[in-house]
DNA sequence: AAACATTATCGTAATATTGCAATATTATAA
DNA sequence: TTATAATATTGCAATATTACGATAATGTTT
């Protein structure tokens, strides 16, 4: 007979710390190839765009409306209404964020003998 | 009767560029605060540990050695087999690369009226 | 008002991730 | 050689993610 933990399955967040969990949530959002698209299409056509998402990547209009609440949830796009469409574009800040933190990383880390 | 796809539930990388899903894999590897906790002790520590890991992050054994199998095999991390201990340290290029995706998408994006 | 266009939400199926106990593996120490 | 120590692997339960059809919601057009 075994016993299995509550939280089997989610991550146990509460160990962490903030500035540790903001990143995880961050770069999780980037975690998905479609997400990157986006981002990269949006820094590509350097406007807001709506719907032309859909043309661009190959999956159903749904999947890209969830990806993009996930983008938006972590802060990497923003998305204002306009009529009936959508306008979304990149959050400078966070991305500025993303891009200190790893540069802060990369050019801290000591070579060690061993690695 | 409804007919589902065959990969339901998988991530549809074939429509994707290499690049975008080497982000991606980079990304999602980054994206729970658990790694995120080892990467930030690698860094304070300036050097290769192994089991120490285990007294700063409050998780059992076999659940961080898969968080480090995940860091490595996204080239986050190096893992050096020393005697019966592994040395890990943090693999620089790759905090480059992602240094330089991000703070390219920081410094090119152009603001819209609508955002 | 009715039709149309755009986006979001719901429901659901399939797979992936997370976490840990138990166990295996491998190297050092006694 | 037999512990002991450090790390990896296996197996499994619980939750999360991904994808999409169907449908809802909302604004625009005719």
């Amino acid at each position: 007979m075994q016993y299995y933990n509550e939280d089997m399955g989610t991550t146990k967040t509460e160990h962490f710390t903030e500035r540790q969990s903001e990143i995880a949530v961050i770069t999780k959002a980037m975690g998905h190839p479609a997400r990157v698209a986006i981002i990269d299409l949006l820094l590509k056509v350097n406007a807001c765009i709506g719907n032309d998402i859909l043309e661009k990547i190959p999956l159903a209009q749904p999947t890209i409306s969830q990806h993009l609440k996930v983008l938006k949830d972590a802060n990497l796009i923003k998305g204002t209404i306009e009529g009936n469409t959508v306008c979304y574009c990149i959050n400078e800040s966070t991305f500025e964020l993303l891009s200190k933190y790893f540069g802060n990383i990369a050019s801290n880390v000591i070579h060690q003998d061993c690695c």
